[in-house]
This record gives C-alpha cells, sequence and structure tokens, in this order.
DNA sequence: CGCGAGCTTGATGCCGATCAATGCATGTGG
DNA sequence: CCACATGCATTGATCGGCATCAAGCTCGCG
C-alpha cells in the first residue's frame, strides 16, 4: 500500500476529451468534433487517486461523475451491520458516480485499486449541455441504462449460478472488457484480491481459490497469484450457458 | 385466471398527468402545472395488460417507458440456459422500460401479475421535453439513478443475506411502498406465488415458504396462503439489521 | 532475514437445495 | 352437486455445496 500523500489532487492544466484516447470508450462516444469542444469545457480537471484511497464515500455530496483515465477501481456498499458487497469494478473508460445523482449523496464507496487518475465531470453542466446536445443527451442515458442491465445480469449471476459459473462469468466479463480496451484477452493481471472478488460474486475468498484451483486443475487456465492465462475461453464459456448436468 | 382476451388494448380518450392522484410518486414529482401540461401531451395513451400477459419481452423494440397506473408487474431476465431471475416487482407509480434504453430493445420481460394499466411515455417525446424542462430532466436522472442503487441492494441482499433475511428485508421493502401509496403496512396480499418470491430472493419456493412459517411460529406475522398479516414489524426490522450471532 | 498480507488447501458442519408426499383452494365437466 | 384435475403451498427427509475453522505457504517489503 505504497501511498503518495493523501491530500486531494487536482490537476489545473488543461484536458481535452477531443484528444482522449479513450474517447471511443467514454462519455464522448458519437460525438462530432464541434460537440466535443462544448464537453471539453466543461470536462476541465483531472484527480489522481493513490492505491487504496477513496475517490468518494458513502454520504459524500454529490457534484460530479468521474470517467476513470487510467487505473482501476472497485464499488462497494454496505448494511447497517458491517456486511459489505462489492457492486462493481471499473477500469478506463467506465463512468464512477451515477449512485449519487438520486439522493444528491454518494451511496457507494469508490476506492481506487491501484494508482489512478480521473477526468471530473460536474454533473449540473452536464446536465446543462445535455439539454443543449441531443447526441450527448440520449448517450448518457444509454450508459446509465446500461449500467442497470449489467446489475440485473449480476443478479442473475448472485440468484442463480453455482460458485464456478459465477467466477467463469466474471473472468469472461473482465477479458471482453481488456478486449474492447486492446489488451490481451487470454493473460491478464487480476487488480482485486480473492476477497474482493469473492465479495462481488457473492461467495468466501476460499472458494474463490479452490475454483481458481479446479480451473487450473482441469486446464482451462493457469494461476500464478494475480496472474491469469486463460488457456481454454470456451471452457469458461460453456460453464457459464449449457452447465452439463 | 379471469383474463380479458389477450389483445392490445389502447385507450384512446385523453389521459392526463396534471391530473392523476399518482402524480406525487410518478414521473411528475416536483413539476409545476405549467410543465404537467407539457407531459399530458406526450403521455397520451394507456394500455391494459390482462393478469399472465406480457407488457413487453426480451428483445421487443424500445420505444416508450411505462408508468404503471394500476396493478402490479414482475421484471425477469433468464440466461440461455433457461434459468431465470426476477429482477424486480413494480406498483403503481412505478417506471417499468429502463432497461430498454442503452440498445433500442428490451432485456428483460415484464409480466402483468394482475390485470394492470399502464400509461404509455414515447421515449423520444421524452428526451426531447427534458431537453426544454430542466425540472423535468432532473427528475427523469433521479429515477434511474435510483433504479441503480436499488439494483445494488439487491446485490447485497443475494450476496451476503441469509434467507430469513432475505424474506425479512423484501417484506419491509413492500410494506415500506405500500405505505407510501396509503396502504396499510401491515396488513397485505401478496400478488406474487413463493416460487417469484424465491426467483427474486434467490431462493427455492421451499424455503420461501419455510421461513414464514418460521416467521409465523415466532410471531412475527400470520400468513394464510397469500394473506400476511404483519404483527411486529421491529422484529423484521432486527433481522435485517443487526442478525443476532 | 523476518514479518505480514494475501493465497492455498484440508477437515468439518450447516444452510438451503432437492426429492417427495400431502394439503388446500379453485375451477371444470359429468 | 360431486368427482376430479390443476396450481400453489406446506411439510418432512435427505443430500450436497459452500461456509467455516484451521494450518501452512508464497511473495513483497522494510
Amino acid at each position: 500500500m505504497q501511498s503518495t500523500p493523501s491530500t486531494l489532487r487536482l490537476e489545473p492544466f488543461k484536458v481535452a476529451c477531443s484528444s482522449c484516447n479513450l474517447r471511443e470508450l467514454c462519455l464522448p462516444v458519437g460525438m462530432s468534433n464541434q460537440q466535443l469542444e462544448r464537453l471539453d469545457d466543461i470536462v476541465a480537471t483531472r484527480r489522481t487517486v493513490p492505491r487504496g484511497e477513496a475517490l468518494f464515500h458513502v454520504g459524500d455530496a454529490f457534484t460530479a461523475l468521474y470517467a476513470v483515465r487510467t487505473g482501476f477501481f472497485k464499488t462497494c456498499v454496505s448494511s447497517e451491520d458491517g456486511r459489505d458487497q462489492v457492486t462493481g469494478f471499473q477500469m478506463a473508460g467506465e463512468l464512477l458516480g451515477l449512485d449519487g445523482i438520486g439522493t444528491d449523496r454518494h451511496t457507494c464507496d469508490a476506492l481506487a485499486l491501484e494508482d489512478s487518475q480521473v477526468c471530473i465531470i460536474p454533473f449540473h453542466q452536464l446536465e446543462e449541455l445535455s439539454r443543449e446536445l441531443s447526441d450527448l443527451q440520449r448517450h448518457f442515458h444509454k450508459i446509465m441504462s446500461r449500467e442497470i442491465v449489467r446489475d440485473h445480469g449480476v443478479m442473475l449471476l448472485l440468484g442463480s449460478m453455482r460458485a464456478e459459473e459465477r467466477l467463469a462469468a466474471f473472468l469472461l466479463n473482465l477479458t471482453q472488457r481488456l478486449r474492447t480496451r486492446g489488451f490481451s484477452s487470454s493473460s491478464l493481471i487480476l487488480r482485486m484480491t480473492r476477497e474482493e472478488i469473492g465479495s462481488y460474486l457473492g461467495l468466501k475468498l476460499e472458494t474463490v481459490s479452490r475454483a481458481f484451483s479446479r480451473f487450473q486443475d482441469e486446464g482451462i487456465l493457469t494461476v500464478k497469484q494475480r496472474q491469469i492465462e486463460v488457456l481454454d475461453p470456451d471452457a469458461l464459456q460453456r460453464l457459464v450457458n449449457g452447465s452439463p448436468c
């Protein structure tokens, strides 16, 4: 947990969606150059979040959305009695903070799993601009809707899949998202602990570890700590679909 | 199963949000009379959905959101191999169809659990109007955000609670929503089967039934088929919070 | 080198799934 | 009106997957 000092660091220099290499993955998807310049006006600053620190906490006032530029995050909610649940992992180009719109306060914690950087998107200004630019409005609505659909998928996973199916689905989802970002879909380094994976999947860390070991025994992948090589993605796919019972 | 014929029935006559008794619960929350008239212009028709029939199916083209006027719905998703998961139950004043915005196709089925009526909100027109009326825009964003937050709560439930805690949380949520609508919060009639409750909570119907019986034995409530009388809501609350282990 | 966080692996037990029988309410046709 | 079918709910007996408890192991780091 080598963390730089925990002061909130804002980058004063101008940042620009129009020249960002994530513009095909992030909020700007499908916008014209002219529209992008308008977006640049409101997405003016970045923030650095060292590994282990929070981008925001439950109860923090909601003022902005955050687009992950580099790094990796988890979001988690917790119940009165301390049990907590990882609700998602976010990587470059993905949006954080949608939970806060409903009540003007954040309802989950967002924690950096590695040194990360986010673009700050002041929400009032985003709403204002999206009243002008229907493409932006439309795209923002799609992003929220997809988050709802993703959550429904997780409910299906938590409600009806067995341990190995859950892990297989999780790995396929990760590799899929990495592929979209131009990374290898067979070789990946997990940014999170077994416990965090377990929390996301509704399993204990020992169960996650055993499932990894079983996959390795069956030649589906190799595990060396957090370094995973997927040898047989089809086998993973078969696990999440037709359970061979 | 007294169902009227299954033809899609549109009510040709004018309906009006401005005079709807659900306007304090539904999309119009917080809008001025003048703004409401604008909304009336786009929410022009209703649709009747008999018990057991679908408002929409997975894969249907997405064109509109639906506000429940009367009745009760469930939404469910299913995986390739037939397993399915109830993702929510919707009652008067709640919105259906948000899942479709992201891909222009619905990603879940919405089924009426009793004879129901919905108001049709054409989505393009809603977007258009919300570019003009920032109050409407703001409120719509809040609704989507709250849906995301609700889903996170369900994930927490599915990922970390035990059977009785899940059922307790479910009952408290139901009674809470009924209270908001002016109904008794102690006496309720379940609109769904044990199997549907189980699917929502990630449990089998026998487990749901046993949990009901145990609650009855402990004097927390009485069950007679789908008729529930909650005698000790605090006991339910204690179950979901501090598990007494 | 030694510490500690995270990971693996084994032994055991429990919660909820599964299988199976019965009960109960509603509806239907003889 | 009764006999019977059907759908849903309850209850019991048994089983199995995952949690739990408990050692060790690995690796990075001070």
